[in-house]
RNA sequence: GGGGAGAUAGCCAAGUGGCCAACGGCAACAGACUGUAAAUCUGUCCUCUUACGAGUUCGAAGGUUCGAAUCCUUCUCUCCCCA
């Protein structure tokens, strides 16, 4: 079935919408955020824990990661991703598109692709639109992303406008490549194409315009926290949900922080991914409502109350703060389990609120005092 | 009792006349991280100072020298081998 989306509700004083994606693996609820399991996995937890207390409803994996390890025919093999990982839970599948990004040295851009070497081997691998959505058929995600080129910022803006119109004829080669193929394990999958354009509101609006007339199933905003500075990110995101179909759900790629995700909620976005809860974890760092603990700092080590007094994981009842900034000094494999399931718990305990506010219709004056100390250092 | 080796900043450790406030590593302290080449990376780390810079260091005391962690003397301590 072709993935839909109902809305629900939007916020009488913002552009943030309440809303149900549907696919075959099941239902999102958005806003969302998307735990990432680049390589099939959410680092350092399990698929029990993710479902159970984290209580995701979709993640994602990538395109790049996957096909050099493990490869497509063992993926084929395996019957899909879902079957692969034991995630039965939708499933969305980045492109590569990033990579082309953040493995600037390792890659040659052209017409036709991007010639990567392996960062596993030193092997050379050419990525065409059409070969990444033959190995997205592979993977088997519900949602398959366009292939796309992630600027860096800063970029010139004539480089932006190249890349903006390669992106866009290399959209037309993967939509007509999803139409020339069928699904390999009998469930639908949905692909979404992704607005680029850099800082340049001209190029965001002349990008957002292109995809939009595509009509697709949903819709993505790339190319942004990349490092530009917030009031561009939020400016792009404003400028593009404006023109992206109010009926379809909006993705806002690679974003972000608490105060980001919210931010970006005003404006109209519906989902969400980024790597922060996760790798800040194994790093030490937590969120929480707070502010962002580093739990390697001094000031925890004879702390013994709680990890989160507010936290709704089971983690943050169980153990206290010492102990949590004893494991990271002793560089445990615990500390890192710990962290990465307070923080995706708290992640989706932050979108999850901000649905409920929605849908009561108080989500703008919640989300300005939320911000407050969401970014507080405690 | 005899012979040998050595004492360097919180720890390990390099340095053996000026380029030394002293390589490295660890620990410690702080920071970064936004579609994951990340359990990674960066900075600080004798004292005072935001910094410039100043002051005090290389077991202790004395000496040689324009100049000493480095050379000499004595002392203290540690380790190893033989009896």
């Amino acid at each position: 079935m072709p993935l839909t989306f109902q809305l629900q509700n939007t916020d009488p004083a913002s552009n943030a919408r309440a809303g149900i994606v549907s696919t075959d693996h099941g239902l999102i609820r958005t806003p969302i955020f998307m735990p990432v399991g680049t390589a099939g996995t959410v680092k350092a937890i399990t698929q029990q824990d993710l479902v159970g207390d984290v209580k995701a409803e979709i993640i994602l994996g990538n395109t790049y990661h996957l096909y050099l390890r493990p490869g497509t025919s063992i993926l084929r093999e395996a019957g899909g991703l879902h079957k692969f990982n034991g995630w039965h839970k939708p499933i969305l599948t980045d492109s590569g598109g990033y990579q082309v990004y953040s493995l600037g040295d390792n890659r040659k851009i052209k017409e036709e692709g991007v010639k990567f070497q392996s960062h596993v081997d030193g092997s050379y691998h050419l990525f065409s639109p059409e070969s990444v959505m033959d190995i997205q058929r592979e993977i088997g995600g519900d949602i398959v992303m366009a292939f796309d080129e992630c600027t860096p910022y800063p970029c010139e803006k004539d480089y932006a406008e190249k890349s903006m119109h390669m992106t866009h004829r290399w959209l037309d080669r993967c939509i007509n490549r999803m139409t020339e193929t069928e699904p390999l394990y009998g469930y639908h999958q949905s692909l979404f194409p992704i607005v680029q354009g850099s800082v340049y509101p001209e190029l965001r609006k002349q990008s957002a315009e292109y995809i939009a007339l595509k009509g697709a199933e949903g819709n993505a905003i790339g190319g942004l926290s990349v490092g530009e500075p917030h009031e561009d990110m939020y400016a792009m995101t404003d400028l593009v949900c404006s023109i992206l179909p109010k009926d379809k759900p909006r993705y806002l790629m690679g974003v972000g922080t608490p105060v980001n995700i919210l931010e970006s909620i005003a404006l109209g976005i519906d989902m969400f991914d980024c790597v922060m809860p996760t790798r800040n974890a194994r790093n030490g760092q937590l969120f929480t409502w707070n502010g962002i603990m580093n739990m390697r700092n001094e000031k925890w080590k004879n702390d013994f109350s709680v990890l989160d007094e507010q936290g709704e994981s089971y983690v943050d009842q169980f153990y206290t703060k010492a102990y949590v900034r004893h494991l990271f000094h002793a560089e445990e494999i615990l500390a890192m389990q710990i962290a990465t399931l307070h923080n995706l718990n708290f992640y989706l305990r932050l979108v999850k609120k901000a649905r409920e506010k929605i849908i009561e219709g108080t989500f703008a004056t919640w989300k300005n005092e939320a911000v407050k100390k969401l970014a507080t250092r405690l």
